[in-house]
DNA sequence: GGCAAAACGTGGACCGTTCTACGTAGAACA
DNA sequence: TGTTCTACGTAGAACGGTCCACGTTTTGCC
């Protein structure tokens, strides 16, 4: 009622800055100012427009709000959502962003490669204010030209001499070592890795640090000469009868170091299913320490890399981006092995 | 290089659609017809205009797209990510949005309700073009109320007389009388269920439909004595001792219809470490037919709700709800058994 | 009390699209 | 040849915010 206002309300429900402005009795840039709590609004001022927000239920309209300022939203890029460590990671991230005024948007890529840079392109074209990547596939060069355009914080792609975008990582070299030695340490000698096919010689990969750090690892227990690594197409990962061949194999290795546990967990189940006793016949430890890795039917040690750790960190570091900061930040968190009986 | 024109370019580096309407000779309009194939758009002038979009890298931004047209974006809301069940559908969803021009955006809840409302208002505020709402927890005139202000399709919310928005399911009451009647033509007498806590008396959620499905199976079968609904709450899953005593009472059943594989998995482990034979001493079936459910150690019986075929399904009808359908439509897709050595 | 500086509020341009007229040229028709 | 259609393009007003430049108080300090 009572709203003989200049421009008449356009669509007759939809409440905009200028219905609250006219409410409250104040300019349209005034209510703007409340919004983004800017400098130069008076407590008065603020409880009148707050009070006429509420009572009018306004809600302010993101894309409008993109075309000039920020959107207060963050994009968030999960490669594969079936990955079973993201919840903790997006947990992590959910820690610092609730009580901050952003929020986050997901884009779920299929580990298909042309996807994700659509999907990063099209954050962009939201007018997001920064984007944290999860384990990203495409190359540093790729993605410090994305960066240019936007903030962007990568969570589990190595690269800590990257100048335009931050990393946050856990050491995957360090968390392969304990593994490893956890293993050497129990007596074994014959150690293998099973790791990923088809990622050789990208070092900001994550499998090819965990390779680097089994490597390493084997040589400083001298064993460097029983150090092979075997790896794994995702589409053989299904194929039992492969898995049959290589634990039926008189090459069997008697202990096996796997980058995730998406491979321990099913190597641990045909192992089982062929009559292996884990750990007499062959001990396994995996990575990630996923939910599955606990049950009780699995009982899988792994290394767990606290991934709610990993997502708020990543967060704190792409606001504080947002904020400003220029220079790239890069940091490095300790992973824990959880031992469990199959080591 | 030549670029004398009226409003110079603001920011250097982004290509507006005036840059490539400059670049083309055209007029603004004539390039915005084109990149919505809309009416009016001579053969010469679709290729002089896409050749100059081509040329310059040009991405029209969503955001100034979303202030007076469509954003050609839809968003999807995820309740719980964990859910082993999403992957499947989220590519139904995507084998029908991919060859469409619409982009799928996420938003993660923590099955906290005010969050999943929250998420809604936000992916109204980005004036995104449609909804898919997987296992919402609101109630149905919550989502009404939202309908009303944007096209949703919900998955995994039983209202087969909702007017205001559209839902896609599989069959709960089916599939759990299936499991149900797998149990009793085995032989098994004592069948319990168990099932959500918290969820009582909703006749849309899912647990329920389950429910319900399972008392009529035991009603058919002259169990309806026998039968015994055991609500378990979600903290309680984990807790090891409370289920132990589940196992060790002398009234425990023989045979367990559970409503969800997540259930069921932990079950099954908690029961073999228990001793029990599965399914000598207790024969299980689960609900969602997750990967997890077919590993060998968990070899677990479980029905198949096709979650790609929901997603497709709900992603065709919420375009035909786009397009300006007004009347309410609901599917009710039929569920399989998976049979496997737990049964 | 006088004056500079800080604090507060406002009008209006602007962001990059879509959309609604409307003008114009060529085709079809008489 | 004149007239009516139809197909094609265009100008310019939205859309709903933010940001800039600028006036008007109020405050701080001699």
């Amino acid at each position: 009622m009572g709203m003989e206002d200049s421009k008449q309300a356009p669509r007759p429900g939809r409440v905009t800055i200028r219905t609250v402005a006219a409410d409250a009795g104040v300019s349209v840039a005034a209510v703007s100012k409340v919004l983004r709590n800017a400098y130069g609004v008076s407590d008065s001022l603020r409880q009148n427009v707050t009070a006429s927000i509420e009572r009018l239920g306004y809600r302010p309209n993101i894309a409008a709000r993109g075309m000039r300022g920020q959107t207060y939203t963050i994009g968030i890029l999960l490669v594969e959502i079936a990955n079973p460590f993201l919840p903790e990671v997006i947990d992590g991230v959910n820690d610092v962003l609730d009580p901050s005024n952003y929020q986050a948007m997901f884009g779920i890529g299929k580990a298909r490669m042309p996807l994700e840079a659509t999907l990063i392109e099209s954050m962009i074209d939201y007018r997001m204010d920064g984007l944290i990547l999860i384990a990203p596939q495409m190359e540093g060069e790729t993605l410090a030209r994305f960066a240019a355009q936007i903030p962007i914080v990568a969570i589990g792609h190595h690269e800590p001499t990257a100048a335009a975008f931050d990393t946050v990582n856990a050491d995957d070299q360090l968390g392969a070592k304990i593994a490893t030695a956890a293993l050497v340490q129990r007596g074994y000698r014959d150690i293998a890795m099973t790791s990923l096919a088809g990622s050789e010689g990208q070092g900001s990969n994550v499998a090819w640090q965990r390779e680097a750090g089994y490597l390493a690892a084997m040589a400083e227990a001298g064993l460097q000469d029983a150090a092979r690594i075997i790896h794994i197409p995702l589409e053989l990962l299904e194929d039992s009868a492969f898995i049959h061949d290589l634990f039926a194999a008189a090459t069997r290795p008697r202990a096996l170091f796997c980058w995730s546990d998406l491979h321990a967990t099913l190597l641990i189940n045909q192992a089982r299913a062929m009559g292996l006793r884990v750990p007499q016949d062959l001990a396994i430890v995996g990575y990630d320490n996923t939910p599955v890795a606990a049950l009780p039917l699995i009982d899988l040690s792994s290394i767990d890399q606290s991934g709610r750790r990993l997502g708020a960190l990543a967060a704190e570091t792409l606001l504080s981006r947002i904020a400003g900061r220029k220079t790239p930040e890069h940091f490095l968190l300790e992973p824990t092995l959880v031992r469990r009986s199959s080591l």
